[in-house]
DNA sequence: TATCAATCGGATTGCCCTATCCACTTTTAG
DNA sequence: CTAAAAGTGGATAGGGCAATCCGATTGATA
């Protein structure tokens, strides 16, 4: 082993041997493609087919399902985080603000792993929920200068954006391969209706919190969820 | 036995037992208020439960699930078809319009089992599908004569019906009891979206065939639809 | 009331899931 | 080269699911 364990009685290793290595990155890999074909509830047993391995390596290596979501969908995240801060670097504050619509649901219907991800809470994946965060907050300086450029409705809310998320997951999990461009004509007319002048008044934007429960309650991996199932 | 069975080897009794009758309508009282709370996800078991029946009492009666979702939601797509007739009573064919699909959507939302109904296609289930096609027939009228009363952009096509369902099935899915109303301000959106005059174009409508191909791939009760599913 | 088909429900089958166990193999340090 | 730590994967546990089986029970009829 690498660092500290010359003694017999050594502490844990830092780093993996080489061919743990080598496994764990072909389990990553596979699992970005088994999640982004079938959504999070592709099973751990078809990753670690994809991947080649058994399937005790796969739960050496990521205990939980949960650890293996946060592993896999990090660099999604980054790039999540990274289209926010693309779009507010655009000189035209509504130019940004579409782009970076059609940015992140592009992302999801590219991905039916992501768009679960991002309609979902996941506590104990610190980095990830960091990342959810700091994109968040882009997005509100977006909002406000799209706004303040008097192209987007005064009425627009932040939580008008996790809304979208919700329903584009639902057309991409609906539409699947048999329709993969139906999401850019939902995702039109949202945009539409987003542009000032404002047509008419919305009902009430949801609590902050309520949503936020709302995407603790759906993990599309937790079998407490009451999600689509079996039958025959 | 009533009828066709003096004969020891009569053939099969057309009506039930008037014990299995009170269970039937158990059971289908049961399911309604199971598949209304947890969509079609939830399992023969917990409306057997909720029935106070053994389940190879359900199984009896209804010898697949499919037949269970058939006979629970025959009256909603009843209800369904009945709101399209409604809506074209309306002598102002924009408010007949949107009365329908906030009608629908309302549907939607106070019944998650019948949000799945609505993007999902039951071959099997004759009655089913014919109520659907009936309420489609009436919506493509409805269509033309809010467009022909220059209320209804002009490229919004029936397809497009069938995307905020699975829009709003999404969304209603995502937030659930924790966000109730959360699906009327994403509806409205849609609404002011779809009013004349359009404010741009939008990208081409799915194809009619992959439309209904998505919705036969999408089964929430059917095990081979990758779905989301299970963890810890 | 006696009979028997119809009905009942718990136990069971068979499948898929996450997660763990354990006997065997590979890497690596000395 | 050797030995132990690290790693491996198939078998297995334990639970949920739809669907079936079968011995006990009950309703309808005479």
């Amino acid at each position: 082993m690498t660092p500290g364990s010359r003694h017999p009685h050594g502490p844990a290793p830092q780093s993996l041997r080489s061919d743990a290595e080598r496994n764990r990155e072909r389990i990553i890999a596979a699992a970005r493609k088994v999640f982004a074909r079938d959504g999070l509830g592709a099973s751990m047993a078809s990753v670690a087919r994809e991947a080649g391995v058994g399937i005790a390596t796969m739960f050496r290596r990521f205990p939980t399902k949960e650890e293996l979501v946060a592993a896999v969908f990090a660099d999604r995240m980054d790039a999540y985080a990274d289209a926010v801060a693309v779009a507010l670097d655009d000189p035209d504050p509504w130019h940004g603000f579409v782009g970076y619509i059609e940015t992140a649901s592009a992302m999801q219907a590219a991905d039916q792993g992501f768009a679960d991800v991002l309609t979902t809470s996941f506590p104990t994946a610190k980095a990830l929920e960091v990342r959810r965060n700091e994109a968040y907050e882009g997005m509100v300086r977006l909002i406000d200068r799209a706004k303040a450029a008097g192209r987007l409705r005064e009425d627009f809310d932040p939580s008008d954006l996790v809304l979208i998320h919700m329903a584009n997951a639902g057309v991409v999990n609906a539409t699947g391969e048999a329709a993969p461009d139906a999401w850019r004509r939902v995702v039109a007319l949202f945009i539409q209706s987003f542009e000032a002048p404002a047509r008419g008044p919305l009902p009430a934007s949801p609590e902050h919190d309520a949503l936020h429960r709302a995407m603790l309650r759906t993990n599309p991996a937790d079998p407490t969820t009451p999600e689509p199932d079996t039958t025959g």
